[in-house]
DNA sequence: AAAAAACTCTCTCCCGGGGAAAACTCCAAC
DNA sequence: GTTGGAGTTTTCCCCGGGAGAGAGTTTTTT
């Protein structure tokens, strides 16, 4: 005495998946009407089709993807070793996109969220593999704001005059400079500048030495702003490394992506490179 | 002396967007390289770029879509009224997505997550816009185990007895109830069955009465088990109902979507329904 | 019985990219 | 100079549907 003829619509009204939704799990064979007239193409479900449809709208408001559910629906031991699997893999995305979500409320309800956003931020962190580079290098000792600027200048007259400005070298990558001494902080230290380069390099001054630095992978951040607000940067990233129990196994590197020459201080941009082990 | 025509693969490196999004974000104007090579269609940035790069990909992180993302980097002022209305609705996304995930993750770690599924969890509930039904009902009184099959019984036949069997008239709807007492509990109470029909229907029982229910929004759920736990169910949406601040504005409905003549207790699919304001 | 309202069909495009394939180009080393 | 490997180009299909068009059906009302 009940229906036993649903037409799409009411279908989808008690199950609450949308008729697209419904179409579409057609097609994937995960719920198929068990009527559809040939001549009009109308489908029609039955009652016994409406707990099937509850389980994959349960199912995937947990985000499991079409294919896990089938996988779900179509087994009757739920407590079967591969969906217990199913299930803990699901939780870990979960509290995975549970973290980032957090971080995002955390930015977008603070005062300035755009401000927020190119401070230190979690968002702008990743570890990445940095293939050896061939560079042409100059050490130097001394406060920063001094030291490096004419170790580049060096590095640049070097690599812009005869023989190499013949064609045959080029720059391949934005200067860098490497914290190589135990001791440094904000104000100074012994530091190594690098140009990456390619081809047949000449080199006259007998301080720069030609090189090839080791692939590393590394912690990586970019730092909008002045040079002289690095110091802090470095700090934050120090304190996040040990807090994730990752370790540090290198000298931090500092890349300068645009040119002071150019650009006002604010919109300078460094990517500071920490390498770690793993 | 800084390189000035990245390729699209180290333009990936440094900003951590993949080439597809490049792509994408060519294709949609929102980040075009400045030089594209006319025989080879190679792709050059320049580290002008690397910023808005940053930009686009710290902004996609807080969710917004490609849209937003283009007005907020276009716009200078940060504070206009305009973005801040965008960070606003973002920040009420982001708060419901959350809510969903904390739930989800509730359950996925619970001891048995599929059972936990098909209890009352908030997974099932959703307001419904229920429109008007032309039902023929009947009242009874009494413990809801005897007096609810006798009725639809009487129903049923009176429908199926001539002359409305002739064809003109239609079962559109599954059997519900309705809870018009006052002092319903588990045991018994004032009771309304009704059963949608369509078409010229003959009553012949005069308790039998042809009308047509309101249409109203209802908050429903659907329950899975005997007909006797789904009083704890009502307890349950009750609550909840309290608890989100909405108010009850007509007795319950239960709605029977498949039949216990063909189906094991524990298969049972009720619909229950809570007309609430709104 | 006819007309109106509500429902359904199929089709295509969109989101924001991921993945893969086949062909081309570049570059660094020999 | 050559060559091999790495980088790049396009194109197509996939996820899980949402939105909307245009045409056909069913149901309800008059």
């Amino acid at each position: 005495m009940t229906v036993d003829r649903i037409p799409i619509g009411k279908f989808s009204d008690i199950t609450r998946l949308s008729k697209k939704a419904l179409y579409c799990y057609e097609k994937k064979g995960l719920l198929v009407p068990v009527q559809k007239d040939i001549c009009t193409g109308y489908r029609y479900y039955t009652p016994l089709q409406i707990e099937k449809g509850i389980w994959i709208k349960a199912l995937s408001a947990l985000g499991f993807n079409l294919d896990e559910i089938e996988r779900i629906t179509d087994q009757d031991d739920k407590n079967s070793p591969e969906i217990s699997k199913m299930v803990a893999g699901r939780l870990m995305s979960v509290r995975e996109e549970l973290q980032r979500l957090k971080m995002a409320e955390r930015i977008l309800s603070s005062e300035d969220p755009f401000g927020e956003l190119f401070k230190m931020e979690l968002i702008n962190w990743s570890i990445k593999e940095i293939p050896g580079l061939r560079v042409i290098s100059l050490n130097g000792n001394g406060p920063y704001g001094d030291v490096v600027g004419r170790l580049i200048e060096r590095l640049c007259t070097e690599i812009s005059t005869v023989p190499n400005s013949g064609g045959q070298v080029k720059v391949t990558g934005p200067v860098m400079s490497i914290y190589i001494g135990e001791d440094c902080d904000e104000t100074g230290g012994m530091i190594e500048i690098a140009l990456p380069v390619t081809g047949q390099v000449t080199v006259s001054d007998p301080e720069i030495s030609l090189k090839t630095l080791p692939p590393v992978k590394a912690v990586t951040v970019i730092h909008k702003g002045p040079y002289s607000n690095l110091g802090m940067a470095h700090k934050q990233i120090y304190d996040y490394i040990n807090e994730k129990g990752l370790t540090i196994c290198g000298p931090p590197r500092e890349l300068y992506l645009n040119d002071p020459a150019d650009i006002p201080e604010e919109e300078l941009l460094t990517e500071i490179q920490y390498p770690v082990e793993g």
